[in-house]
DNA sequence: GATCTGTCTATTGTAGATAAAAAGACAAAA
DNA sequence: TTTTGTCTTTTTATCTACAATAGACAGATC
């Protein structure tokens, strides 16, 4: 096959969830921004829908006649990009298997392993070197440099720096700046989370990486945000492999989010810069703990 | 053709120079890391020099036949890899030509301009997205962010965070470490081209990449190393695009190297700071000026 | 015994082909 | 004015094939 057509499964099971919540359907176009694809796909997707006698169909009528049910939606193994699949299939074999540093990468047998072909393999490797543990050797193979303990205290050196200064531009903010709202949306659900911590001490993942996804971003620069893309699969990645105590750690790290945002909205730079420098401190503490 | 054999090619010429000099080749494991190239490249190399009457070669026996004639190497067009030749042509494209921000960029057309196949495009604007000129807008085109003012103020930001703190690095080095020798050959060179500064200005563009280089390398952060690219290459094809003062331009910032070199070896981290913080001023004010 | 050479195999770099998806044109309908 | 039906055209994502290159191993040579 030339191109899966997962745009197209994952958007069609987006639009069965939305069905059942409303039972009217927009306008094509409408309906297009609303899952992020083009007309040509949504045309797919409702011929789809009508086929499964999920709507009728006639122009501009589009009337729910039942509501999906599980059978109707594609398995979810079929609506995850190519891209997906070897990210998730290559960062558990380096961060959970025995995968020494300095070991060899095999792009032919990635790609057999995965099963797809090498192409695929190949821009992902490409994209995924800019995180820094993995290195070409042209005309040659890949080396895994290997989620080393340098590795961690270079991460974190950057993170700091950079975290710093967008702590500190976060203050200067204008009081109107939509970003202001946004924290006060994520301290509420820090508060929620912290008053039932032991059921929802897993949600902190997420609710981490969208709240230093917001201070970084206040910096308005590109290379700053752009680096929090390799913390957050850096972490993303160790929550998922690195259980150990983590009902505890995470408790503890929403008290520190939480004395770190009232200081952005104290707008006090020193408070903030101390606030910021203490869960940092943390944070890379965990980070180092779970490396042997 | 399935692959270029720029790497033959290349290899071949510097080998041809070589034999220019001494009269013995040495084995074929030596001359393959003398030339960086494998085994199976070097007897190519060596069967080629045969064909064309250069040496005489039955095994270990290599003996020079005669010297080698301008005739006898490759065009230099044809020793540039694929990569290179694509760098080169859309750099030229982005940073001269009329490159509007927002314009969309198209894998094929660009590949039938440059004369190559799509997958290498696509490869090379991945790679090149770290840079943050480009983005992708998946399953769709590519975006040209273009090299404009916001780009050039957050480039510098990044760097003179990094550069500040690789040079702070620097003066903490132990007395015995290589880089106090390369930075007096830096120093050297420095002196050697003020001297003659009116025929070899040319020079510094090399110089300055070797002499941040050397600074950021100090960092011992993969990080803040791997950016030093990103300055690398937009203040290279800078040089090339922008001659304007070129002459005053490069006496200029040789000076303030030589400050800041001798604040390094003064190891008074005062002093560096200061020295850095003059010469990224400057270079920031030169970049910006280039900008419309 | 160590290094080098002849030979062979495995892997990468690149081109080219093909299906999915996007993009869009335009007239007719609502 | 916006939406739809019906197209056609472009463009991307992915696979496969093949030459260049790297690398391994056994036998030859010093």
């Amino acid at each position: 096959m030339a191109k899966q057509n997962t745009v197209f499964k994952d958007a069609f099971n987006r639009c069965l969830t939305q069905m059942a919540e409303t039972s009217a359907l927009p306008s094509e176009p409408e309906l297009g921004q609303l899952l992020g694809v083009s007309r040509t796909t949504v045309r797919a997707i409702l011929t789809r829908c009508e086929d499964l006698k999920l709507i009728s169909w006639d122009k501009r009528r589009k009337t729910v006649l039942r509501r999906p049910e599980p059978s109707d939606y594609f398995p979810s193994e079929e609506t995850s990009s190519l891209a997906e699949i070897i990210e998730r299939s290559f960062m558990r074999r380096i961060l959970a298997g025995g995968a020494e540093p300095g070991m060899q990468i095999n792009e032919l047998e990635l790609a057999r392993e995965i099963g797809t072909g090498t192409t695929s393999v190949r821009e992902f490797l490409i994209r995924f070197s800019r995180f820094g543990l993995i290195e070409k050797r042209p005309n040659s193979h890949w080396v895994l440099k290997g989620f080393t303990r340098d590795f961690a205290l270079e991460l974190t050196e950057v993170r700091e720096m950079f975290e710093l200064r967008s702590a500190a531009r976060f203050v200067a903010l204008p009081e109107d700046h939509p970003a202001w709202e946004e924290l006060k949306k994520i301290e509420a659900v820090h508060r929620e989370i912290l008053a039932d911590i032991d059921s929802r001490y897993k949600e902190f993942s997420e609710l981490d990486e969208r709240f230093h996804l917001l201070v970084h971003k206040s910096s308005s620069n590109r290379f700053i945000v752009d680096f929090y893309d390799i913390i957050a699969i850096i972490f993303h990645y160790h929550y998922q492999w690195n259980k150990a105590n983590a009902r505890e750690r995470n408790a503890r790290a929403l008290e520190e989010h939480l004395a770190y945002i009232a200081a952005l909205r104290s707008r006090e730079p020193k408070q903030v810069e101390q606030a910021c420098r203490r869960h940092l401190k943390s944070a890379r503490e965990t980070l180092l703990q779970s490396i042997p």
